[in-house]
DNA sequence: ATATAATTTGAACCATGGTTCAAATTGTGG
DNA sequence: CCACAATTTGAACCATGGTTCAAATTATAT
């Protein structure tokens, strides 16, 4: 009978398949798609390289469901901001800070590398997709500010970009060991990146409610 | 003979490793370091694959140089911006503009991608060499802005990463054709982000200055 | 015109790493 | 205990792409 199956129904397929989506999210994470072999995934585990192919058809599909729980993810926090707060300031802050910590607790490092270009196309456009959804739902929140008079007018792209690329690189550099927690890290961001879009003489202070971890394997 | 030279003296050569160093650079830019093959950068030059090895040891040294030299071009701007501004807030400004052109018209696409990991480990200690010391230049306009009293206390190193984040993740996305060009896309960024430093009541306009191009190849 | 240097060619080599699969092992139900 | 399903193994296969290099071509100096 032929071997390959890659979405087998035992009991044990499913917590094997998100045991091996942690490991590749994190190896990923840390040494870069490309810089991780399907021999280190295995050994990471503790199985043989031939096994992850009884679960996923290729490398690509390991990105892609890695990627695409992160954007998951992401979406997630958007609709509990979209629940949660009500100013567009607080829900600016809010997002932000959820969204450096989604990447970096959540599903490490596997949205934010952006490394699409590995990805066949019909995958590609399902996570561009979903990016297209949630940096809209980032856009509008900013929109929502500038209506409502709490942030100056701006050009709302830009100062999307900005907040996007900002939170998006520090799964360069973000490492949990010593120093500031993701947390710490989204809150100063959020700050900077708020405050810098309120219109002149608008208040702001961070709010007291606190993001989940969105994203999570 | 042994054919094998890779630093050329010949009338022709710097010519011809700019060259080439300039369509590597753009190669790596648009399709990203590891989907771009050696053949594809010999074949967008219209010479043969070996004929690259002529002029240069290898891929890596081809990244080395299009990064090192973005760093050149980051070291030049951060030099300039000193000499020809004065406040920390304009020279924080003209620091993040510079950057943004830096980065996506000056040597597209190599410094950001920040893919060390692809380099071996004399070559990479040598770019994280000068990234660090051009960091230390950034977070040094930021001190200076907070002892002034321009910039609120913030966490300094927080604050750096906000910005290099924003303005490296750009060349994931800056594309010339259509939209803003990269000078204002900098612009907006810049005023975001130095809007969001300030302290409560500190005024601020974009300064008048104009940041030239550095890291030309 | 000729000798030498510089530059280019392009096929071949080779290591790497993604992928396959027959056989083996383990787990489960009757 | 046995039959069957699920899971695992690990060597082999294979494509890719970095790299080499003998030979050829072009450029330059005399």
């Amino acid at each position: 009978m032929v071997q390959i199956v890659a979405n087998p129904a035992g009991p044990k397929a499913l917590a094997r398949k998100l045991e091996i989506l942690r490991s590749a999210s994190y190896a990923f994470g840390e040494r870069g798609y490309h810089e991780t072999g399907m021999r280190d995934i295995a050994s990471d585990l503790g199985m043989t390289v031939g096994n992850l192919y009884y679960y996923f058809a290729n490398k690509q599909a390991l990105l892609y469901f890695c990627q695409d729980e992160t954007l998951n993810g992401l979406l997630d926090l958007a609709a509990w901001v979209g629940d949660n707060a009500e100013g567009a300031a607080e829900r600016l802050f809010l997002l932000i800070v959820g969204h450096v910590i989604c990447i970096n607790e959540g599903v490490p490092g596997s949205l934010a590398h952006h490394d699409v270009e590995a990805l066949e196309a019909s995958w590609r456009a399902k996570i561009v997709r979903k990016r297209r959804r949630y940096e809209l739902a980032l856009r509008t929140v900013i929109e929502d500010g500038i209506r409502a008079g709490v942030f100056a007018k701006t050009d709302v792209k830009v100062a999307a970009l900005a907040i996007l690329g900002a939170a998006n690189w520090t799964v360069k550099w973000f490492r949990e060991e010593g120093g500031l927690g993701a947390r710490a890290v989204g809150e100063g961001f959020a700050g900077q990146l708020v405050r810098g879009l309120l219109r002149p003489g608008a208040r702001f202070e961070p709010p007291n409610i606190q993001v989940p971890v969105f994203g999570g394997l």
